[in-house]
DNA sequence: TTAGGGTTAG
C-alpha cells in the first residue's frame, strides 16, 4: 500500500552505470557480477555437508544473549586481594569484600544476614564501590538490597548513586527501575549524573510516567538539568507515545537555557519524529538545525533517512544519502541498513539486493541486520526461495545469524506451511 | 576520560 504512494520508481542513484534487473541472463555479459550478490544466480557448489541440522538451530536460539558482556568478568581471589584500586578499603573491608566476591550468589543475602555484626564495622558505601571495581553487578545489588532491607544511615546517596552507576553500565535498566520502586528517592539528593542514569534506565524499561514525574521532582529541588539530562528527556518523550509537544517544549527550554544542541539532541528528536511518523517535523527541525550552522553527523542523518525510510517516501530517502554523501558524511552500515529497510517495506528487494553491491563497492560490509532485512523483504514478498538463498549465502559468508535472523525464517515458513512441511526448506 | 543517540523480528 506505501508502493501506491510512489508511483515512479526512481532508479537506485548509487551505481546508475549497473542495471540491477539483469538477474535472468548474467553470465555472459558481466562475469564480474557474479562476485556480487545476487538471489537469482546460482549458488557456488555447496560444502559436501550443507544441511542445517535442527539442533543446530536450536542451539543458536537457545544461546542467543542481547548482552555479551554478560557474564561480567570475575575476578579470582589474588587480583582482588592485590588490586590497588582497592586501597581505600580497611584490611577488614578488604577481606569482608573478598569474601562476599567469592560467596555463592544465591546464599549470599542469607550470609549478610549471618555477618551483620561484621558488616556494621565497615563502611559499607566502600564495599559497594569494592564490588564496582570488580565488576561484580550482581552481588553489588545483592548488597545494596540488604542495605535498604536494614533501612538506617547506611543507605545513603553515595550508596545510591554506586548502584545507579553499577547497573548503568551493565545495562541493567529494568533491574535499577524496579530497585527504586521501594526507596523514597525524593528522600536523597543524588548528583546529576546518578538521576540522568536513573532517568535513562527507566526510559530503557518503558517507564515513561516514572521518568517524568522523577524529572519533575528533580526540578523541585532547584537542579537546572545538563544537557544530557535534557537528551535523556528528550528520548523518554520520543518513546512515550503524543509526546511531540513537550519535545518542543524542552527543546524551547534548552535554547532559553544557552545550552547548544549536540549530536544526541538532534538524533533524539529525529528520531522521535520516526516512530510517530512526523514527516514535517523531522524536515522543519532538520531544517532550522542547519540553517542555524550546525552540521548534522552520521547518526542525525541516519535518522533522518529512517524517517522517510519509515513512511515509504524512498525518493526523499535517496535524496538524504545523496546529501550525506556531498557534505562528505561518509554513510556507514546502518545508513546502508536503513536504504535496504526502505525498500523492504516497499516491496523492491531487487532494489534492496542491489544495496549489498553498492556496499561493497564502499568497503563497508554487510552485517546480519543487512541480510535480516533482505531475507524479510523477500518473505514478505512470497519469495521464500530466495529468501533462503539469502540465508545460505549470508551464513557462506561468514555472517553469523542472530535470533531476529531466525525469526524472520520461521516466520516466513510457518506463515508458508502449516506442516511439517516448513522444516524441509532447512533440512534440504 | 562522565550520564545520553541511530538499523533487522515479534
Amino acid at each position: 500500500m506505501e508502493g501506491t504512494l510512489f508511483p515512479n520508481r526512481p532508479t537506485f542513484p548509487i551505481q546508475t552505470t549497473k542495471p540491477h534487473k539483469k538477474q535472468q541472463h548474467s553470465s555472459s555479459s558481466n562475469q564480474q557480477n557474479n562476485l556480487k550478490f545476487n538471489p537469482s544466480l546460482p549458488l557456488p557448489p555447496p560444502p559436501s555437508t550443507n544441511t542445517f541440522p535442527l539442533d543446530s538451530l536450536l542451539h543458536h536460539l537457545s544461546h542467543h544473549h542481547k548482552d555479551p558482556s554478560f557474564p561480567p568478568p570475575n575476578q579470582d581471589a589474588h587480583a582482588l586481594a592485590d588490586d590497588p584500586r582497592l586501597d581505600f578499603l580497611t584490611p577488614n573491608g578488604r577481606s569482608l569484600l573478598t569474601t562476599i566476591v567469592h560467596h555463592p550468589l544465591p546464599t549470599l543475602a542469607s550470609f549478610l544476614d549471618s555477618s551483620k555484626s561484621q558488616l556494621s564495622k565497615v563502611d559499607v558505601a566502600s564495599l559497594l564501590k569494592g564490588l564496582e571495581i570488580s565488576r561484580e553487578w550482581e552481588r553489588a545489588l545483592v548488597l545494596f538490597q540488604w542495605l535498604s532491607a536494614e533501612g538506617g544511615p547506611k543507605l545513603d546517596a553515595p550508596a545510591i548513586e554506586t548502584i545507579v552507576r553499577v547497573l548503568g553500565r551493565e545495562s541493567q535498566h529494568s533491574v535499577a527501575s524496579k530497585v527504586f520502586d521501594a526507596i523514597p528517592l525524593e528522600d536523597y539528593a543524588l548528583d546529576t549524573r546518578a538521576y540522568t542514569t536513573l532517568l535513562h534506565a527507566y526510559a530503557r524499561s518503558g517507564r515513561y510516567d516514572k521518568a517524568v514525574a522523577l524529572f519533575g521532582r528533580i526540578r523541585e529541588k532547584g537542579l537546572s538539568p545538563s544537557l544530557v539530562m535534557y537528551n535523556v528527556m528528550l528520548d523518554v518523550y520520543g518513546r512515550k507515545k503524543q509526546s511531540w509537544n513537550e519535545i518542543v517544549k524542552l527543546l524551547d527550554e534548552m535554547k532559553r537555557n544557552g545550552l547548544d544542541f549536540d549530536e544526541f539532541t538532534c538524533s533524539t528528536v529525529i528520531s522521535a519524529c520516526g516512530r510517530e511518523g512526523l514527516l514535517e517535523e523531522a524536515t522543519e527541525f532538520f531544517d532550522g538545525l542547519k540553517a542555524r550552522g550546525y552540521v548534522p553527523g552520521i547518526v542525525t542523518y541516519n535518522a533522518l533517512l529512517q524517517v522517510y525510510g519509515k513512511a515509504g517516501n524512498y525518493p526523499e530517502a535517496l535524496r538524504v544519502l545523496k546529501e550525506m554523501e556531498e557534505r562528505n558524511c561518509v554513510p556507514d552500515s546502518i545508513t546502508y541498513n536503513e536504504l535496504v529497510a526502505t525498500y523492504a517495506r516497499a516491496g523492491f528487494c531487487e532494489e534492496g539486493t542491489a544495496v549489498l553491491d553498492a556496499m561493497a563497492a564502499k568497503g563497508i560490509m554487510p552485517d546480519s541486520v543487512t541480510y535480516t532485512t533482505l531475507i524479510g523483504s523477500y518473505g514478505k514478498a512470497g519469495r521464500e526461495d530466495e529468501a533462503l538463498d539469502v540465508f545460505r549465502r549470508m551464513k557462506e559468508l561468514g555472517c553469523v545469524p542472530n535470533v531476529c535472523t531466525y525469526n524472520t525464517i520461521l516466520g516466513m515458513l510457518g506463515k508458508k506451511s502449516r506442516s511439517g512441511r516448513c522444516w524441509t526448506f532447512f533440512l534440504r
